[in-house]
DNA sequence: CCGTTAACCTGAGAGC
DNA sequence: TGCTCTCAGGTTAACG
């Protein structure tokens, strides 16, 4: 579900909330996430301060005291809930699943903090938890990944390389985590149209100005989604209020037949399939 | 090696 | 109302 965008804004809200605090206690109601939670997560937690909370394509990555890190994955639907204390009923919400009614069967895990708790919920289960013993292995995982696309690694030299032989459509690359990590299938579409380039077109054709109009649209449209706070599709509000609002900005992603948003534009935008996933672009806008 | 497909899950919404 | 079908923001093992 969350893009590089949606977990960004969970991070930083994060961040506020938990930064150099204790954990506690840590509850695992259900281990059977897409992979299972260590068995000694609980135990590994239990008096850690946590020193930092980031964030890595769409993971976020916390590093403890004990020199031990975890990450977490929120998958197609996973969402962060800080519930306080003295609240109980009103939950500050972290995330944009699109469902407004989150069943407390899918609270798999809960962190407790002094005055506060943080419960991961996640009906579909592709989420996940990761912990990591040292640096090391920590970052050893995250080197499978391509570059983050709001970094000055994302230039064309890089990508010239990376699309140099591929066989791939653009838009399979753009979903491709190991050549740029944190771009999902909202985005991809957005950032296609964006770029005028059809979602479809071979890598093989591209000429270098197009490779490098898709570097600038990825990072002004990642960057734009940031801004608005992220994207929360089909109305889904947070109990904080705070929900995004880069939804109202998709120029294409699920408009099949409503006209092209560029005016001068008479075109009605098309949706196809690719690879099993729905890609939505204008056939004259985009070459 | 490469690119594509199927699989992992639950729930919402459409159509009948 | 309820049944069936399709679709959903992700990743990756298995396949040809």
């Amino acid at each position: 579900m969350p893009e590089l965008p949606e977990v960004e804004i969970v991070k930083r809200s994060l961040q506020k909330s938990v930064y150099l605090r204790k954990i506690l206690k840590v509850k695992v109601n259900n281990r059977n996430l897409r992979y299972k939670v260590d068995k000694n997560f609980e135990k590994k937690l239990k008096g850690k301060k946590i020193l930092n909370i980031s964030r890595k394509a769409k993971y976020i990555t916390i590093s403890l005291d004990n020199y031990t890190f975890f990450c977490i994955h929120l998958g197609m639907s996973g969402t962060l809930h800080i519930v306080k204390n003295k609240f109980e009923n009103k939950k500050t919400n972290l995330s944009f699943y699109h469902s407004p009614v989150l069943g407390k069967k899918h609270n798999h895990l809960i962190f407790y903090f002094k005055d506060f708790k943080i419960i991961y919920n996640d009906p579909r289960r592709f989420g996940f938890i990761k912990i990591f013993e040292n640096k090391r292995t920590f970052n050893n995982y995250f080197s499978r990944n391509g570059c983050e696309p709001l970094s000055k690694n994302l230039n064309l030299e890089y990508l010239k390389k990376k699309l140099n032989l591929s066989k791939k459509n653009i838009k399979n690359v753009l979903l491709d985590q190991k050549i740029i990590s944190g771009i999902g299938n909202i985005y991809a579409s957005e950032i296609l149209f964006h770029s005028k380039i059809r979602p479809n077109r071979l890598v093989n054709s591209l000429n270098q100005k197009e490779i490098s109009n898709i570097i600038i649209s990825t990072k002004f449209i990642l960057n734009k989604a940031i801004r608005k706070g992220g994207s929360s599709i089909r109305d889904f509000k947070n109990s904080d209020g705070n929900t995004g609002s880069f939804q109202n900005e998709f120029k294409v992603y699920n408009k099949e037949k409503e006209n092209c948003p560029n005016s001068s534009c008479k075109n009605k935008i098309k949706k196809l399939n690719i690879s099993n996933r729905s890609t939505f672009y204008c056939n004259i806008c985009q070459k």
